[in-house]
DNA sequence: ATGCCGTGGAAACCACGA
């Protein structure tokens, strides 16, 4: 089973590079980011059309997730990250999926760094890190997946040196992503690439994906319950060379059955 | 060192992204 995470950076906008992703590499399960569309304009039918069946939590303009299934459909559990009743970004969303339980993430952004942005997204870390050991104390096969807008470490960054003060790499940032992990989470292009240079988003300008400048910052995180079915992993490095397509690049795994 | 590009929404520019 392939299950597959995929920033789009406007899923309208994205529609062709999306189906044309969707046609040629038929994930079983995909998490979507950067919906920017609100609830009513998500392409249902054309994703319905493709084969899949959908959960989203759309937002006008900003942020947007969603949830695709290529067998049934996704049974939602919650659409937003539990402890902060004000928080009203749609970056959460997590389902049931043939006994799998997922939870597709947009983590904030965070810059710049210092001030209220960062603030939040270490906020927003933090109640992802409480929801996680919730999720993990259920002893069900979990997956965390989606944009955490964190480089774990020096060698997820094309240039860790100029990347220091970013709120995507700040030492509070990777301490996050670290105490995440050390729950019991398995990364699992980390896991089964220990030292290879894998990134997952190239900026748009500076000729960044030609000179491969790019960063890591899509992961699967995966419960000691699923780790063992890990079979292998990747990235869809030829989507992000299409015309009009995402800074990111779709990110994969493949789960034994 | 830098939003230089790209998207969406509103308005013919701005917010936001990483």
């Amino acid at each position: 089973m392939r299950i597959a995470t995929y920033n789009v950076n406007g899923v309208n906008g994205r529609l062709p590079v999306l189906l044309r992703w969707l046609e040629e590499t038929a994930p079983d399960i995909v998490c979507l980011q950067e919906l920017k569309a609100p609830e009513e304009k998500f392409p249902e039918q054309a994703i319905l059309d493709a084969g899949y069946k959908a959960i989203w939590h759309g937002q006008k303009s900003w942020n947007g997730v969603a949830i695709l299934s290529r067998g049934e459909l996704p049974r939602e559990i919650r659409r937003i990250l539990p402890g902060d009743p004000e928080d009203a970004h749609s970056r959460y969303i997590e389902a049931e999926i043939n006994g799998l339980t997922i939870g597709g993430l947009y983590l904030p952004n965070g810059n710049p760094a210092p001030g209220p942005k960062f603030d939040y997204k270490l906020r927003w870390f933090d109640r992802l890190i409480a929801h996680a050991e919730g999720l993990l104390a259920t002893e069900k096969p979990v997956l965390l997946t989606g944009d955490f807008n964190v480089m774990p470490t020096e060698l997820d960054v094309y240039k860790p040196e100029s990347w220091v003060d970013d709120a995507l790499f700040r030492p509070e940032t990777r301490a996050a992503f670290a105490q995440l992990v050390a729950q019991g989470w398995t990364d699992a292009i980390r896991t089964l690439y220990p030292d290879e240079t894998i990134y997952t988003f190239w900026d748009y300008f500076r000729n960044a994906f030609a000179r491969n400048a790019g960063l890591r910052i899509d992961h699967f995180l995966l419960s000691p319950q699923l780790a063992p079915r890990l079979a292998a992993a990747g990235v869809d490095r030829q989507v992000r060379g299409w015309e009009k397509t995402s800074d990111h690049a779709p990110v994969w795994i493949e789960l034994k059955d």
